[in-house]
DNA sequence: GTCTATAATTTGATAGAC
DNA sequence: GTCTATCAAATTATAGAC
């Protein structure tokens, strides 16, 4: 019956609290409360709050990005990509729900993050996004995609995948879903929102 | 010449430094910076902080949300409307691009808002929906679109019109735009993202 | 009405006992 | 290693002069 060590213990519960409430409202109290402990003890395992934040942020950044990077590097035809992307992008964050919402929320307030953890990621997004629009490129110049720019294409998948969860409490609301109804409802995006994009590139036949 | 009262200049400047950072990083000092006088005098206009925020939230949440519902209140045929709310939401959050991510930032943190300001505005998403579901299924019956949910349409729209806001650091960074690029990128959306969802939606010819 | 000065409160960080 | 007690700093709110 071996324990977590406290410093794991610490980094989960702040985790949670600094993903739900952000920096700025996060209260070492209460992840402290979290983690089951004395605030005190935060301090004797890391220096300060700005230093947890730290870790938790390098380590969501990299659940945020790195799959998705992944994807993109891969030299899949474009419709197999796309695919790919959407399933991974809505199952893994659907088990992170919040996950965007931090991101997105901390980046706002300190966008020479993006660029600094990015780098110690070692991700590159002009490459792959050159990359990809070349593929977009190549299917227009073939008649097999209606013409569109590619970092508009990029968008609109990204934006199809994540907008859902970063609203989630006003869809949850405003269609009066549980937590299983909307779960049941991001489940068959899945499917949705790969169809959805597919007939919105492809020529008419 | 005559100045705005000392009032307004408190809420316009409330306003921008509440949409910026947020109700929990917000520093009264900095309010009272923007709007150019003496913290003290916050106090005398209005008791504190989060009275002063509360007039805000009501204030930007209607502009959230009154114009979107006045264009699902229309009769118009499915198309046209759909152009209608696409051209909306991208010009109007052009103007406050920072909107978005302020509404979802706070409603996150107190979900319960949605529905008390939701009733403060009058507003009845279950009857809008139901009535935009009811159009969908009806153009789905006729042939005129391949079978879809009319909630997931609506979660595509808002999703495609509200995430490259909400993502804006991410997208410029990542894509390289200064301030002037990202807004001539969004004009091109407002044609881009309609004619992605028409053509997502309708059936081949 | 607007300011300066100050009080009160909240929060984060440290010292020291066990 | 973990706690209690305490301190220090930051932030909000108020009192009172002008």
């Amino acid at each position: 019956m071996k324990q977590k060590p406290t410093e794991s213990v610490i980094l989960d519960a702040a985790m949670r609290v600094f993903t739900r409430k952000g920096f700025a409202a996060t209260r070492t109290e209460e992840i402290a409360k979290e983690a089951g402990m004395n605030r005190a003890l935060l301090h004797y395992y890391y220096r300060d709050k700005q230093t947890i934040f730290n870790l938790i942020f390098e380590r969501r950044f990299s659940e945020f990005f790195k799959g998705l990077f992944i994807i993109f590097e891969t030299d899949s035809p474009l419709f197999e990509k796309i695919e790919k992307m959407v399933d991974h992008e809505i199952s893994t964050i659907s088990q992170h729900p919040d996950l965007p919402r931090f991101i997105l929320m901390e980046v706002a307030q300190h966008p020479e993050r993006l660029i600094e953890y990015g780098q110690k990621l070692g991700l590159n997004p002009r490459i792959f996004l050159e990359q990809f629009e070349g593929q977009v490129q190549a299917e227009v110049r073939a008649g097999r995609i209606r013409p569109i720019e590619g970092r508009q294409l990029v968008i609109n998948i990204m934006s199809l995948c994540m907008y859902p969860f970063v609203a989630k409490p006003i869809i949850k609301t405003m269609m009066q879903l549980d937590e299983s109804k909307y779960f049941e409802m991001q489940e068959r995006r899945k499917k949705e929102v790969y169809e959805f994009i597919i007939h919105a590139i492809k020529v008419s036949v």
